[in-house]
DNA sequence: AAATGTATGTTGGAAATCCAACATGGAGGG
DNA sequence: CCCTCCATGTTGGATTTCCAACATACATTT
C-alpha cells in the first residue's frame, strides 16, 4: 500500500487531504488491494454495487452489454481514477456493468458507506472526501452531457465541427492533437469511419482546416491560432 | 411556501428530513419560489450556474438548442426533481442548457453554496443534504449513461426501440405510457418526427408493437404483459 | 355546425449516410 | 529493397434519413 501513497495523493478522491492524514485514512476507510490480471473482472455486471475502486496501477474499463448482447466500452480508467462510484452512490442494487483489467494491476476497493458515514474520531475528513465525491460526480456529469451534445447533432459534419471546437477550446489553441484514430473517433461520434473521413477531406478543401493524422488546425477563426 | 411542503418532502434533496425541521432548513438555504409559464426559461443557456433547482409544480425540460435550430432534449422534469444540480457542483460559470417550463409551473431556486456550506448553529441537515446530492447526481450520471447508450444507435429502428425496451424495463410491463409526444420524442432520441412516425407504423403492421398515442405495447416478450 | 388548433400519420424527392471495396502511403521487418 | 501491415483516404451504389407538404382525427371555441 506505502507504494501507492503517490498515486493516491493524486486522486480526486483525496485531494485536499495531506499525504501523513492519508495513512489514517485508508486505516479508518478499511480498504482492500485487489490485483487483476488483463481481461480479468474486478466487479461483474448484476453483482452488488457497494463499492468504490481507485485504479492504482495498470489500467481497466467499464463495459456495458446492451439489448442484442453486443458489449461497448463505456470509459477506461487509468492509476488514480475512481470507478463504480455512481452505482455505488445511487443505492443500485446490481451492476449494470462490468469492469476488468486492461492490463494486469492492482485496485484498491473501498465500501462506499465507509466513506459516507462520518466516524467517531481522528479522521475528520470523511467531509472532505463526500465534496470530493460530489465534484468528480459533478464532473463526470459535465462530460457526459457534452458527449451527448455532439452525438445529438444530426450530421457528421456538425458532430465532427462540434467535437474539433470542444478541444480547440480544451487545448486554448487552435492546433491541437485528439486522443483518437480515425475509427475510434468515428466510434465516439457515432459515424462511418469512411464518412468522417470523407468529410475531414471536404473541411480540408473547404479550407475549413488542416490535418495530418490526429493533430488538427481550425482556420478562419480569426485568430493566429491561440484562442 | 407552505402549499409544496408535501412535493419537498418526496424530493431526494431533502430525503431523511423531518416535515418540521424543513421549514427551518429552508429558512437556513434561502430560497426563492419562481413561477414559469410553458415554454419559459428558468434558467438559460450561457447564464450563470450558481443555482438548484427543485420543481414544485408542473413540470419542466432540460434542452439543448444548437445553431441550425435543432433541439434535444436532455430529460424532463417532474414535481420533486432537481435540476441543474451539476452544473452548479462543477463550477461552471456559464450553463450549457436551458431549462423551460413544459407546463406553467412553480420551482424552488437555491443556492448551492448555501447547501454545501456548513452554516454555524441550528439546521445540523446540511450533511444530510450533501449526502442526499451525491444520491441525486449519481442518479442523473447513470440517466445520462443510458440515454448516450439509446441514441448512439445509428438508425430511427434501433433508437425507438431502445428507448421502449428501456421503458417497459422502468414500467416493468410491456404495456407503458412514455412521457413525451411524437416531437418530443423525436427530440429525444434525436431523429425526425416524421422518420419516427414512419417507423412506429412499420413496427406496428409487423407486430412488433401496438400504440395509440403515448401509449405502447411491446408484443413478442414471450409473456402476456407482465415482465 | 363551422372554424380553429394540435397531434399524428403519410408521402415523394433531395440529400446524406452506410457499406464494401479498393487505393495510397508510411512504418517496420525480413 | 521488397514485403506486409495498418491507418487513412476515396469511390459508387443501396439504403436511410431529412424536409416540406399534405391528410386525418380529435378537441375546443365561436
Amino acid at each position: 500500500m506505502r507504494d501507492f501513497i503517490e498515486v493516491l495523493q493524486k486522486c480526486a478522491l483525496f485531494d485536499g487531504i495531506a499525504p501523513r492524514d492519508l495513512n489514517a485514512m485508508l486505516g479508518c476507510l478499511g480498504g482492500r488491494v485487489a490485483a487483476f490480471e488483463r481481461g480479468e473482472s474486478i466487479f461483474s455486471a448484476h453483482g452488488p454495487a457497494e463499492d468504490v475502486g481507485v485504479v492504482l496501477s495498470g489500467a481497466v474499463q467499464i463495459v456495458m452489454d446492451d439489448f442484442d448482447g453486443n458489449r461497448t466500452i463505456q470509459d477506461r480508467v487509468e492509476p488514480g481514477g475512481l470507478f463504480g462510484e455512481a452505482f455505488a452512490c445511487a443505492g443500485v442494487e446490481r451492476l449494470p456493468v462490468t469492469v476488468e483489467g486492461v492490463t494486469p494491476g492492482r485496485a484498491l476497493i473501498i465500501r462506499l458507506i465507509r466513506i459516507t458515514a462520518t466516524c467517531s474520531s481522528a479522521c475528520a475528513f470523511h467531509n472532505r472526501m463526500v465534496m470530493n465525491l460530489l465534484r468528480v460526480m459533478a464532473a463526470r456529469n459535465l462530460q457526459l452531457s457534452r458527449k451527448l451534445e455532439i452525438t445529438s447533432r444530426r450530421t457528421t459534419r456538425e458532430k465532427l465541427m462540434a467535437y474539433l471546437m470542444s478541444q480547440a477550446q480544451e487545448a486554448r489553441s487552435s492546433r491541437f492533437t485528439i486522443p483518437f484514430d480515425r475509427q475510434a473517433l468515428a466510434d465516439y461520434l457515432c459515424v462511418e469511419r469512411s464518412a468522417l473521413s470523407a468529410e475531414i477531406g471536404r473541411l480540408r478543401r473547404e479550407g475549413v482546416l488542416e490535418s495530418e493524422r490526429s493533430r488538427f488546425t481550425l482556420l478562419g477563426l480569426e485568430n493566429g491560432g491561440e484562442l
